[in-house]
DNA sequence: ATTATATTTCGTTAAATGGCGAAATAACGA
DNA sequence: TCGTTATTTCGCCATTTAACGAAATATAAT
């Protein structure tokens, strides 16, 4: 029970269903996360620590930049479920696909760029 | 993306999914459900009126008592997938299984006694 | 070593949420 | 009709949550 409440709490927040579905088949380094939703570096720290907690995503360090994806074949079979059932359920509304867009143009920036431009308080 | 929120967040609370689990393969009268969460009974209406909203259960008045069930087979995908889901994790956990034996008690009591032990204030 | 930089942690604030009781509503029974 | 009763609505309070910026941490580059 405690587990699944974990898992519906983490996806009871908009910007963290949207962070899901860009996950959705690709790592993303925090930056690029941030560039994505718009909002501050800690705002997304802390939504990320609440998908991990969840073992919604795993995460790797690599350098200065960390980076996330959808939890491993290997997670609970509930995990698994909540990412497919989320998955199927919303990649095709016009939110999502916006985002796909949007991340598509991220993508192509060099993510030291994308960084800096973070830092600029 | 609108309605899965709303699912997300109608699931993101204990008492409204163990209501859930209570609800799976019968009916329940408030009163009933009043019982089994040991909560106000305004506290309970709002509950339901929370997971009506998102369609997870719909309901039926009979008489003063309305009863509540889990979204029919005609419902959206979306929600006989999260409910499903919800019911697959959560059945043979503790928590859940102690509020299964809890129910078979209040449905030995008749509503009629149930309720009125609520309006004492 | 020192500086720059990516991310996290901490403290604060505003908004959302869950709880209650009182009052309103709706339906039955005398 | 008038009271009784099951549920909902409303107003309030306490707690939680999401947001931010500042400071801390950790790694890379010079």
């Amino acid at each position: 029970m405690f587990s699944f409440m974990m898992i519906t709490k983490a996806l009871s927040d908009e910007n963290r269903v949207r962070t899901l579905l860009a996950l959705n088949g690709r790592e993303l380094c925090v930056c690029q996360i941030i560039e994505l939703l718009g909002l501050a570096p800690s705002t997304v720290s802390k939504h990320m620590s609440i998908l991990a907690n969840a073992r919604l995503v795993e995460s790797r360090q690599q350098g200065r930049w960390r980076y996330y994806r959808l939890a491993s074949d290997g997670s609970p079979p509930e995990v698994r479920e909540a990412i497919e059932w989320t998955i199927r359920t919303l990649t095709n509304t016009s939110r999502i696909k916006q985002d796909a867009e949007r991340m598509n143009e991220i993508l192509k920036l060099d993510p030291e760029v994308l960084c800096k431009v973070h830092s600029r308080t």
